[in-house]
DNA sequence: TAATGTCACTTGCAATAAGCAAGTGATTCT
DNA sequence: AGAATCACTTGCTTATTGCAAGTGACATTA
């Protein structure tokens, strides 16, 4: 996990958030996330078609900049189910205005459930 | 430019979305348009330090997408200033959710001017 | 006038990352 | 015992990035 301010190229805000989620896999695990998905199952079997070594290397990015957490859902052998954080969750606004976006000038997009605006972030922690 | 559905990996909006500005160069660019910078040496002066190629040809992409248009400012030889469309305008509020998630999480990064928040993508759009 | 500079790129190439297919290990099911 | 499941990892090919240098059209300076 990046710690310095120093190892970003610049201290934008925008940049910074760009290095460390923008690229075309990373928010999409996050949105399988949102929608409840935990296992690298659910994962991989998203309409995209993650390839695997890829979503395994963006889980622990994401593990490692604080965005999600694994837990052990069975034991022999050990599996983790996937959650986001409160950091993860804070992303909910950012796919709620991508999706807008796309909405509005993408063509034949899908129309997201209407509960995917209503809900909140505090909604998407994981109760303990 | 992408036209059909079909050739994106899935219907999905937040998925179309990283497809078309999924990338760590594309929303800086963005950015800068957002803040009135325009000409190529512009975009290259930020302290991200893009490099010249990545900027030609996600200047050529956006494009492409119909989030920026170029337009002459000089003849002899022809050179042009890049805006954004009303399409590329529309980005800021992702943008703004971006910045917020980022002031919210990463220590030491810049604040962005007060305006930042205030300004609107009709706001964005140059007056004919 | 010749040389130097500027601006907006393009080109070449090495390094990094993505994507595909196959393999692995632990365990359960047949 | 053999086949299947799940969550990965490994190997390898292809695509993308990033760095450095080059190019072309003109303006400026010596």
């Amino acid at each position: 996990m990046k710690k310095k301010t120093e190892d970003y190229r610049s201290k934008c805000p925008l940049s910074i958030a760009l290095e460390l989620i923008g690229d075309k896999w990373s928010l999409v695990i996050v949105r399988d996330l949102c929608m409840g998905k935990s296992k690298y199952g659910d994962f991989q079997s998203s309409p995209e078609g993650i390839p695997t070594n890829i979503l395994a290397s963006r889980l622990r990015e994401l593990e490692e900049n604080g965005i999600v957490t694994k837990e052990p859902y069975q034991d022999k052998p050990t599996r983790y189910a996937y959650f986001l954080t409160e950091k993860g969750a804070d992303l909910l606004p950012v796919l709620q205005q991508l999706v807008v976006w796309t909405q509005k000038y993408v063509l034949d997009c899908l129309t997201p459930p209407e509960s995917f605006f209503q809900v909140t972030p505090q909604d998407l922690l994981r109760k303990r």
